[in-house]
DNA sequence: GGTTGTCAAGAGCAGTGCTCTCGAAACTTG
DNA sequence: CAAGTTTCGAGAGCACTGCTCTTGACAACC
């Protein structure tokens, strides 16, 4: 078999593949403990047990532990900001409002099952540990479903954009930079509103996940409903 | 010295207060080493090496690091709340939406001073770590610094009740308890929109202390302001 | 004075991240 | 095909962690 592989054109040799292989087990097993006994709860030793190699091996293809908790990042977000993508194209033809209640709704979701990942990426960062370049793009996914939703409903005349509130030059480039990229024709206030939709949406689930509404709120699916309507009413209606 | 001690009246013997002391002594160090390495770089035993003593010693004062850590969360819930509390009381006879303004402005300093002190509280929780009974009084501090500053609101007319979203049963009747414990008279649309503030208001801290508005604001004193200060008006006055 | 309770210290266990070396296997090149 | 090079897993070892148990000394009480 390996005598008659097709040269060096699809990944190459066996030991390609197997290397291949072996990381993405490694990350899954990781994945997994991660899930079961939390970020600071993620032994690469535990890990390199359960795969059947001996700790240091693991060092081949990972070069720190901090290493192996940034893929698992990476591919958090890119569960999550494919859960958002999927919500917000279920409800296409449906307005702008009722798209990100979809939106916050998978996002908790998403969440409430993979606790520890949601708390790995909206959490408090772990210690020493400075997110990498190669974070940033699956981080964005999920900001960039609310501002296409946006621009989608400043075209459609769905979103009203209200009065623009007084705000510094700094910030006002801020937004500017931000509607070049990735929002095109989406005023400041708009803009504005939006970062305030977004924190609350982490807010809420923050809240609920770490324990802050305990004793407090009993029944999370209809308090986040509730908080969530309205805050996706306002933000295609200025007050 | 220690013949002539008052008797058992004021904290006892001799032995009681050094206790007390090192207590004191270890929770301060311990503190320090929080600020400086975050919760997980928490070492019992580097505390102890400050403190002058062997690590077996301080399961003396501590029967485990998670109880030092547990002292070091409520000092901290402490703290904010009393940051929280002043900073209303510095501002008592402004208006209800300055009110709260201040305290938006006075937490989110206390934060990126003691950054792992915030983490600590308001971020992910530790792993398997269960918030104990203690905790509860001192976090419930800056929540109650908004309630009441919406039940003085609600008597003065400052703040609006506005329409009442549709909610369910069980949500009505937490709100209900909370009305009864904290904000009497306060409306439920009120203290509905209290949550979304609140958690905008954690959420939008979140954004900026672990990172998320990297690239993106650049002006985060004044990014900060403009959204809690639309986030004070809305809770004052429905949209 | 003798008893009792408290305390710091030390040794030790099981676990961690990480580094280094070594031999064997797999691949590449002459 | 054979020699040389790269890659890999295994093992030992270092410094560290939380935590437990035992030992000996000191202070407080009867």
């Amino acid at each position: 078999m390996t005598t008659t592989t097709p040269g060096p054109s699809a990944s190459r040799t066996a030991r390609d593949r197997a290397r291949l292989e072996l990381t993405e087990e490694i990350k899954a097993v990781g994945r997994r403990h991660l899930a079961e006994h939390g970020a600071s709860g993620l032994s690469l030793r535990a890990v390199a047990r359960e795969v059947g190699m001996v700790s240091s091996a693991v060092y081949r293809y990972f070069p720190s532990r901090d290493d192996l908790l940034t893929a698992l990042i990476i591919d958090a977000y890119d569960a999550v900001g494919e859960c958002a993508e999927a919500a917000d194209a279920a409800a296409r033809d449906r307005g702008v409002a009722v798209r990100w209640l979809n939106v916050c709704e998978a996002i908790r979701s998403w969440a409430l099952v993979n606790a520890h990942e949601y708390a790995l990426i909206y959490g408090s960062p772990v210690p020493g540990y400075a997110a990498p370049e190669a974070t940033i793009g699956p981080a964005s996914r999920v900001p960039l479903v609310l501002l296409r939703l946006l621009a989608d409903g400043v075209t459609s005349g769905e979103v009203v954009a209200g009065d623009t509130p007084p705000m510094s030059r700094v910030v006002r480039s801020d937004l500017a930079l931000l509607r070049r990229t990735a929002a095109p024709s989406v005023p400041d206030a708009v803009l504005s509103r939006a970062f305030g939709v977004w924190a609350q949406l982490l807010g809420t689930i923050n809240l609920e996940m770490f324990g802050h509404l305990h004793n407090t709120i009993h029944d999370y699916d209809a308090f986040f409903t509730l908080q969530m309507r309205r805050a996706s009413e306002f933000l295609v209606q200025a007050g």
